[in-house]
DNA sequence: TCTTGTGAACAAATTCACAGCG
DNA sequence: CGCTGTGAATTTGTTCACAAGA
């Protein structure tokens, strides 16, 4: 496992989400074909992927559905867990609480900040609210390595500092704007309103002739 | 223009905002490394994507601010306005409203459906809604053609088809699932859990070295 | 000297094609 | 056979390096 190309380790994440589903259904194999059926890809995507992380499979009968998802998490998980804290809680930041509430526990929201007093101090869906002033202290105390921003875009950048400021070295930006981070820092962007232009772009070139594929 | 890579619509959309904001300031035109800068894009990107759009600028002056914005928006735009119908009156459902509302006049989100008849009825932020029954009924009335998919990952295929059922051909799809569908038909993918795990991923890579670079 | 525009080199990601195993 | 694993080819996307214009 020498190095794990960055789309894959988007991939593994689908691929894993789709074995426990087959776990929990009482599957105990599966082969590329069906894994990239249930996810979206290829098979022969899923094998490269796959070979990225050293794993084999056995030929006619395919990959052991337990195996593969403990290779899979050794690779995703830190063993002892890792936090998200979440800053913005407006509608987006609440939602998102939400969505991953009780979902992953290798790597839960355990707190959430908000610029707004008014907003803060009780729980939302559990998870505990902060002032912003106590982002440095919380994150700190509670080892918190990744930050969720669901501010508007002109405060990102300096929400963005101060979480870096706070040791903060992987973000999840929900705000329209491009951070500036120093590059110890991996910023992954979720840009609803590039996501919704596109869709809606390729939407039209189809309507029209049947072109480009679907599909990222 | 003869074929614009799919790469380069998700960075219009972005140098776009970024020139909305320098024609508010008054800016009158802007070279390719600053508009690099203000996207996370880089300058020869930048100068690649608009030869890819057939726009040429003026050495040492740059590019004109209103005009590029205006061959943007003839790439990106129906001139007549493009609608969006979003499905799923969850929390989730009602950020992405709250998002999107008055955010962009031609490309606006003109209902919203549920399952549930409790969640329907009322507006959401402006935004009328209605049983999922009348989707087809909806959606050819005010001519939708983008759907967005905010339901749990198990009604999401269901969901999906009858949106196709409706004519629509362009899908943000939020819920953690894999569609199947026509081929003539676009999914673009918000998958909030899978870019969550990489930013914790490579979180914890630079936590312990400097290796790879951060975005994307 | 700054810019843009672009061929050419490069890198990343995907797909093809097929060897080899059970 | 039907499956995995993988070199090789291909496609896609990015960066380099530099000509040419103002």
């Amino acid at each position: 496992m020498n190095h794990v190309p960055h789309k894959t380790i988007g991939r593994l994440s689908l691929y894993r989400r789709s074995l426990n589903t087959l776990l929990e259904q009482g599957v105990t194999s599966v082969c590329s074909r069906e894994l990239a059926q249930m996810t979206g890809a290829t098979a022969v995507q899923v094998r490269r992927d796959l070979m990225a992380i050293d794993y084999s499979g056995s030929p006619m009968r395919g990959y052991d559905v337990a195996r593969l998802l403990s290779s899979i998490a050794d690779l995703l998980d830190e063993p002892s867990g890792q936090r998200a804290a979440l800053v913005g809680i407006g509608n987006l930041g609440r939602a998102i609480i939400t969505y991953f509430a009780g979902r992953r526990p290798r790597l839960a929201i355990v707190a959430a900040f908000d610029i707004d007093p008014a907003k803060v101090g009780r729980k939302v869906n559990g998870c505990p609210t902060f002032p912003m002033q106590e982002l440095g202290r919380v994150a700190r105390r509670e080892c918190i390595d990744v930050g969720i921003l669901a501010v508007p875009a002109h405060a990102a950048q300096e929400v963005a500092e101060q979480l870096v400021e706070a040791g903060i070295c992987g973000i999840l930006n929900f705000a329209p704007a491009a951070l500036i981070v120093p590059e110890d820092v991996f910023v992954e962007d979720i840009d609803m309103t590039v996501s919704l232009e596109k869709a809606a772009y390729f939407a039209r070139m189809l309507r029209k002739k049947p072109g480009p594929r679907r599909r990222n």
